[in-house]
RNA sequence: GGGUGUAUAGCUCAGCUGGUUAGAGCGUUACAUUGACAUUGUAGAGGUCAGAGGUUCGAGUCCUCUUACACCCACCA
């Protein structure tokens, strides 16, 4: 108690009263910025993958910070020059469907409000969310560089986008084309092949009379257009027809469709005819190509039917369905309608029904060779995972990473919606069309002409598939492409390993001719404790701020690293971060109890000498825990490091040590040894509640930047003793327990052991609450003590042990007994199964 | 239709290249607690490792099949 003077800890840890105050000093410090920390070393780099400018931040989004944040304050503790990069994406699609959702509250629509004042609104709207992201990244404990935070659609990154479109286009790998692409009628744009979700559906089959076949179809208006029909090659029935062009009523409405074969029609599935309708189904848009079949647009832009569409023109798609399904049933040409199970496309954004159709879009050619290389841009981003240029955490998504690859479309990557970056692509006033940088540039390509610049934006995945380098500067030889690129890791979800992580790759390889990052690591997605994922419409969903406010940063960190694995689901709920918070206070109080034990508050630098067993038990099992969290971290073994950290210092550290140093007294160097080298490997997981404790220390410089501690020699000898030390003192507490003798009543007690000394015995005695004999205490049965009396810890063994010990002895024996195994086995297994053996058997006649 | 993953205590999960009597946290039961911590301590109960075969001296761990669940991909009109 008199020494409890030199420090200032509360009873409990209030982590609302340190964690904004220690982030604000930590900022102000400037070690956030590599620039600061110590010249010349080696270098390690995470871009951060940027939120989507909306909105708030969710479990996800603190997931992926914690682990960041994990990897790159080891990093910095180890004394790398270390640069966690922020920023934001400006996610065209997501930000401009929100904002118009917040305007169609008001009934207002972008078109009434025209383009320019439109982008004001998602400007602003952008702006207020930023800053509310970056608070959340601050409040998870972040430790990033925010002197070089970025955002997609700046003028800088604008200035890369252009820059790699360009390129791309002077090498032609991205062209101009009338294709079919992916309609969302609803944000009246393109989607690329990935952002089309599906969703089951009971949707039905129609059979319709079709000149001399039966078609079945799921889309009967679509038939309206159809200029081929095709049949399975082996089909005998139809053979007649292959090569013919015939002319076909459906109720009045007259089309002209060729008749051909392929061997992709199942004869079995419907009517196995298939009416080929090349302007709106990406397999017939295939058909139409290969068999050169006339392509008729009918469904527009506005998901309206065209004056190809006869009567049925200016009708909605279902309207125009309906319509002509009665019309066909009045001219009993419906044979029948079925059931049926299928897949609806749908908006990944606004989950609106896609329609494909075609339309002049611009397109990243991926298989075309690019000039100068003998490879294609596909080619190139299998190459860099194949080759293990970039190693994928976990494995297993190498593979599914290929297979996406290898059947990569062209991409499609205008968008006609209006928040994003525009084409950087201009029209002279005789139409000829400059691909150009800027709009200076193409000024002066247009040789005094005025020009006129295509009003689609890009696809937002176009500017974050460059986000590793765009982000230092690049096209520009910067000092910071030059130090921090490739980036160490790329940690995000596996949900958006195609988006995103598949583009940067094939990116970076293109246009910088280097990997983007070496390794990428996958987490997985938070689900709720009955494994759903969460979402606001189950309202599962935990928001990580009222977490933080509840339990404290540092919990809810540790509840997302501990007990997770990459690449797959973690469960969170509220009582496992209780658990951490539990835990957080107990490192605290270890923290407390250390200060109060010591005479003066400072760091042992050298090792210390040991004078008891417990001391250089604790000091060896501390060695290898700094050995073994090291590796685990350097493995991306995030949870296995975690669950040691937790056992050594509440286990072994709190339990053991520290009951044992009230006895021994006067353990200031060794206390004082592990303590600040603790609070060091536990700060990446827990940087704010070591930070705290830390400062007890006044040491001039922050835990932040201080130096990760290094293994010495483990002393198995010390780890081996000490388990006869904990077991004694365990049985002690079992027998009092399984007699109903009080815990504080000292009953008498003979101990003897052949590694333990009689200091330590004494020890052993305090710790399990029995008056210690010299002499052993014979002829009675402790059991006849009840509350009072003796006991000969070695030798009380209650029926249930002794039991399962028999059992144990037993299968030894047989497994020795065995000559297969004693032949066939390594010699150090039999060893180690014969010490066992006569380990028991001693236990059981003692 | 293809592919991947998961299945271990009531719940959430560990268990690395096969070799202790299969572990942890939560929950639960009993006891304790004014001296670091009730956000605590001590002790206990609780498991045919989804099922069936196989390989091996030895399988929770490797192989095959089956079942259940989850996810991803794909152009069944």
């Amino acid at each position: 108690m008199d020494k409890q003077d030199n420090f200032n800890l509360a009873k409990a840890y209030e982590p609302q009263e340190y964690e904004a105050e220690i982030y604000r000093l930590w900022e102000e410090s400037g070690f956030f910025n590599p620039d600061n920390l110590s010249e010349g070393k080696e270098s390690f780099t995470i871009s951060m993958p940027p939120p989507n400018a909306t909105g708030i931040l969710h479990l996800g989004h603190a997931s992926t910070l914690a682990y960041q944040d994990l990897m790159i304050r080891y990093q910095r503790l180890r004394g790398k020059k270390t640069l966690w990069l922020p920023g934001t994406d400006h996610a065209a699609i997501a930000t401009q469907t929100k904002v118009e959702k917040i305007l169609a509250e008001k009934g207002v629509d972008r078109h009434s409000l025209g383009r320019e004042k439109f982008l004001e609104k998602v400007k602003e709207y952008v702006a207020d969310s930023q800053g509310t992201i970056r608070n959340q990244i601050r409040k998870i404990g972040s430790s990033c560089d925010w002197s070089r935070e970025a955002y997609t659609f700046s003028d800088s990154l604008s200035v890369a986008v252009n820059e790699a479109f360009v390129r791309m286009y002077n090498d032609g790998l991205i062209y101009r084309g009338y294709r079919i692409v992916n309609w969302c009628p609803r944000c009246a744009s393109t989607l690329a092949d990935d952002e089309v979700e599906y969703q089951e559906q009971l949707g039905k089959l129609y059979y319709i009379k079709y000149g001399p076949f039966v078609v079945a179809t799921t889309r009967p208006e679509t038939k309206l257009a159809d200029t081929g029909v095709a049949v399975n090659p082996e089909d005998t029935r139809y053979q007649d027809y292959l090569g013919q062009v015939l002319e076909i009523d459906l109720a009045g409405h007259k089309i002209k469709v060729k008749v051909f074969a392929d061997a992709q029609v199942d004869s079995e599935f419907g009517s196995g005819v298939v009416g080929v309708t090349p302007a709106h189904s990406a397999v017939d848009y295939d058909f139409a190509q290969k068999n050169d079949l006339e392509i008729i647009k009918l469904i527009d832009e506005q998901g309206k039917i065209m004056s190809t569409g006869g009567k049925y023109a200016g009708l909605t798609v279902l309207e125009a369905r309906e319509k002509f399904v009665k019309d066909l049933e009045a001219a009993g040409q419906i044979e029948k309608i079925e059931d049926l199970e299928n897949n609806l496309s749908i908006c990944y954004r606004c989950d609106t029904p896609i329609e494909p159709l075609t339309s002049e879009q611009w397109f990243v050619a991926v298989d075309k060779k690019i000039p100068g290389r003998d490879q294609t841009l596909k080619e190139l981003a299998i190459q860099a995972v194949k080759n293990k240029e970039i190693k994928i955490v976990p494995d297993r998504f190498s593979k599914v990473y290929y297979h996406w690859m290898e059947n990569l479309h062209d991409w499609c990557i205008s968008r006609q919606i209006w928040w994003g970056h525009q084409i950087p692509v201009w029209y002279s006033e005789d139409q000829k069309m400059i691909v150009a940088i800027s709009e200076e540039d193409a000024l002066k390509k247009a040789g005094g002409q005025k020009i006129a610049r295509d009003p689609d934006t890009l696809d937002t995945w176009f500017s974050s598939s460059l986000w590793t380098f765009s982000t230092l500067g690049w096209p520009e030889k910067t000092k910071d492409l030059d130090l921090f690129h490739p980036t160490s890791v790329m940690e995000t979800g596996y949900d958006i390993l195609f988006f995103w992580v598949a583009r940067m790759i094939l990116m970076s390889e293109y246009l910088l001719e280097s990997k983007p990052f070496e390794t990428v690591y996958l987490h997985g997605m938070i689900r709720d404790k009955e494994g759903k994922k969460m979402s606001k419409s189950l309202g599962n969903g935990i928001d990580p701020i009222e977490m933080i406010e509840k339990f404290g940063t540092d919990a809810l960190r540790l509840s997302l690293i501990i007990g997770s694995s990459p690449g797959a689901d973690l469960r969170l709920y509220e009582e496992k971060i209780e658990g951490y918070r539990n835990f957080v206070n107990k490192l605290w109080n270890i923290s407390r109890f250390v200060f109060s034990q010591v005479g003066e508050i400072k760091i042992t630098e050298n090792l210390p000498k040991t004078e008891t067993l417990a001391d250089a038990w604790i000091l060896a099992e501390f060695n290898l825990l700094i050995k073994e969290v090291t590796e685990n971290l350097e493995t991306f073994k995030f949870s296995l490091a975690g669950e040691k950290l937790y056992e050594f210092t509440w286990s072994k550290f709190a339990d053991w040590y520290l009951e044992v140093a009230k006895i021994e007294k006067n353990k200031d160097e060794i206390l004082l040894y592990i303590l600040p080298r603790l609070l060091t490997i536990w700060h990446p997981f827990t940087p704010f509640v070591t930070e705290v404790i830390w400062e007890q220390f006044k040491s001039d410089k922050f835990l932040m930047i201080n130096q990760w501690p290094k293994a010495d020699e483990s002393n198995q000898e010390a780890q081996e003793n000490f388990k006869d030390f904990i077991d004694l003192v365990t049985q002690i507490r079992n027998i009092k327990a399984e007699n109903k003798i009080p815990p504080v009543e000292f009953v008498d007690c003979y101990l003897e052991s052949q590694v333990l000394s009689s200091a330590d015995l004494e020890v052993v005695a305090k710790l399990g609450r029995v008056n210690l004999k010299t002499e052993e205490i014979t002829g009675e049965n402790f059991a006849s003590f009840k509350s009072r009396g003796q006991i000969k810890a070695a030798k009380a063994m209650t029926e249930k042990e002794k039991e399962d010990l028999e059992k144990y002895i037993k299968s030894l024996e047989a497994k020795l007994g065995n000559k297969a195994f004693v032949e066939n086995a390594p010699p150090e297994v039999v060893a180690d199964n014969q010490k066992r053996l006569e380990e028991a058997k001693q236990k059981l006649a003692n």
